[in-house]
DNA sequence: TTGAAAGCGCTACCAT
DNA sequence: ATGGTAGCGCTTTCAA
């Protein structure tokens, strides 16, 4: 087996130019089809099967790989529907674009990684990250996208979070119910689960979930009822087993919350799942809603109430955004009420 | 901001030779604590934060980028459980080694693609590729890891396919049910939806389906059952759009088979909610299998009896095996039979 | 179409 | 602990 072949020593192989070698790989343009054909196939049975990546790259100061940097772990990410169904959609772009994915995660070792962060062309940051990669990356000058959160100067793609909590919990409240729960995710900082007390209810931000909180309480006031701090939960991680913790917490309560309103589908779901438990009709005793529509949501039974925020289209509106470098405009994608029988 | 710094141009800010801030990044141990302190703290201040990627690859012939190859489309495999549930136990075990994960797929353009495929050190291919990035691949001389395929001198993953789908089936059969059905992936060449023919029942293969359905068989005649061809589908994609469909036709058969054995959890979690809305109960008409257990399945009403086969494992496991490069022997997981409540 | 050559930024070696 | 430097494999320019 010959181990290491290169460019030159192909092109010696075959007997024409270096040059002719790089060009038959990367412009076609610029020799004859035919010369072309038997330079790509003989190089190939020479067991050359293009360019050195890193060397290439070094040259050309850039290397078709686009960067993913995630806000939690990549495994995390992987196993939340959500951020998958969005790596869906940036996958699907960069396929088309003969572009590379690479996942980096903002939770991971700087030191480590930070030479990787001059591999790629590009970036689309998804969710806030954490550490300072941002701005180390920031500094190169590429192209980065900001998704479901802004930056100054930033292109970013976000949803209207607010707008979309608004509707769905305006839709839930609307035969005025005399209790109501709210399970959120990441409303307060700490690992653990708990209710919100009376000054986490005030703070100001704009992450995703102090947005849909928002929407809520403007959705409580437009109908005229109270929420109360005890009666909204803290999840710190979107997974069913946080979630059910919280879930049978808010459905043992006495007297029986008529609705309860969750910040993702994830939470929404594992709320069906105790209800069923504890022999709770949904919607008849409970109303509940989601966030986010993501498959499960409308496969489950019954069938559930939630805000489609399009992860996949989200995915590849940012890529497309990334790529091409022309419109230099924010996204901001629809969201829309998804009526199902968990709150009819 | 100073565009482009290099390691070069640092070093001569900070009043240092080349090799010292090198050594600063790479190896700690070739200088005082303080020096490298100073070193990194003055050169991120400089706006430079390690080395430049693709150098510092060509120089040193590697790139601690670890690529998985995926047997379909990255999209497709994003969202398939099984998949991405391998995937997050190989991203687990990359970040404690600090190895990047590019994502690759056997399905994609040849072309565009093999010069990425020089960037790697070493490689995970997930399912039997297609195309020759295999061979490609191989040729380098660098490290691979095949899952859920063998392949001749590679170490490989695997599990026990044939004795897992045996000892699912031959528990669903045990009390000798009249008609059973069994709803399989990928068992024929075709995109459509199918029964098979009895010629289709005997071909040999080694794929994972072909093992299932080996040892369905298998416990079909350990019960002395026979199944008829006809009650055998082919469904080309583990999606549950797809799985409905099938899952529709074996229940309205008449008369409606007692057992459906399921080729993975997808296809069962469809025949669960298909029956619900047919209002056929589970287990009691009729007996559900499934194959994998994703998560999904333990959460499902009724839960699913399905084979664990440790999906995240066994990407823990590959990558392991890649990384410390030791062990030349091949891992064959256990599979393990899960009982519950949609087969008592 | 070709040959020659510069140089992308880095690491590792050698000598000091 | 440092300075100097070869060379990793490639693309691209230039002149022929």
């Amino acid at each position: 087996m010959n181990k290491k072949l290169n460019l030159k020593q192909v092109s010696q192989q075959l007997g024409v130019s270096t040059a002719t070698v790089s060009n038959a790989f990367n412009r076609p343009d610029q020799l004859s089809a035919k010369l072309r054909e038997r330079i790509l196939r003989e190089s190939a049975e020479l067991g050359y099967h293009g360019p050195n990546f890193a060397a290439r790259s070094l040259r050309k100061g850039a290397s078709d790989v686009v960067a993913v940097v995630l806000a939690d772990s990549i495994s995390y990410s992987l196993s939340d529907p959500v951020a998958s169904q969005f790596l869906q959609g940036v996958a699907e772009v960069l396929g088309e674009n003969k572009k590379q994915l690479l996942l980096l995660s903002s939770a991971s070792d700087e030191l480590e990684q930070s030479s990787a962060e001059s591999l790629p062309d590009g970036f689309i940051f998804y969710g806030a990250p954490s550490g300072n990669i941002f701005e180390r990356v920031s500094r190169t000058g590429k192209p980065i996208i900001a998704v479901d959160f802004e930056t100054h100067d930033i292109e970013s793609v976000n949803i209207n979070n607010e707008e979309g909590a608004f509707s769905v919990a305006n839709h839930a409240l609307a035969n005025k119910p005399k209790h109501a729960a709210v399970l959120g995710l990441r409303l307060v900082d700490s690992q653990r689960i708990c209710r919100l007390t009376a000054q986490d209810m005030s703070v100001e931000s704009k992450e995703i979930s102090r947005s849909r909180l928002k929407g809520y309480l403007r959705a409580f006031e437009e109908q005229q009822l109270a929420i109360s701090p005890s009666h909204v939960w803290h999840i710190p991680l979107n997974t069913p087993e946080m979630a059910e913790i919280a879930a049978k917490e808010a459905l043992t309560l006495n007297p029986l919350p008529e609705v309860i309103l969750c910040m993702s589908d994830v939470i929404a779901l594992s709320v069906l799942r105790v209800a069923n438990k504890l022999n709770i009709a949904i919607p008849q005793q409970v109303k509940v809603t989601g966030f986010d529509d993501i498959p499960e949501a409308q496969r489950s039974s019954p069938g559930l109430t939630t805000v489609c925020q399009q992860s996949p289209e989200k995915g590849r509106v940012a890529t497309r955004l990334l790529l091409k470098n022309e419109s230099k405009d924010s996204v901001i994608l629809d969201t829309r009420l998804v009526i199902r029988a968990s709150c009819g």
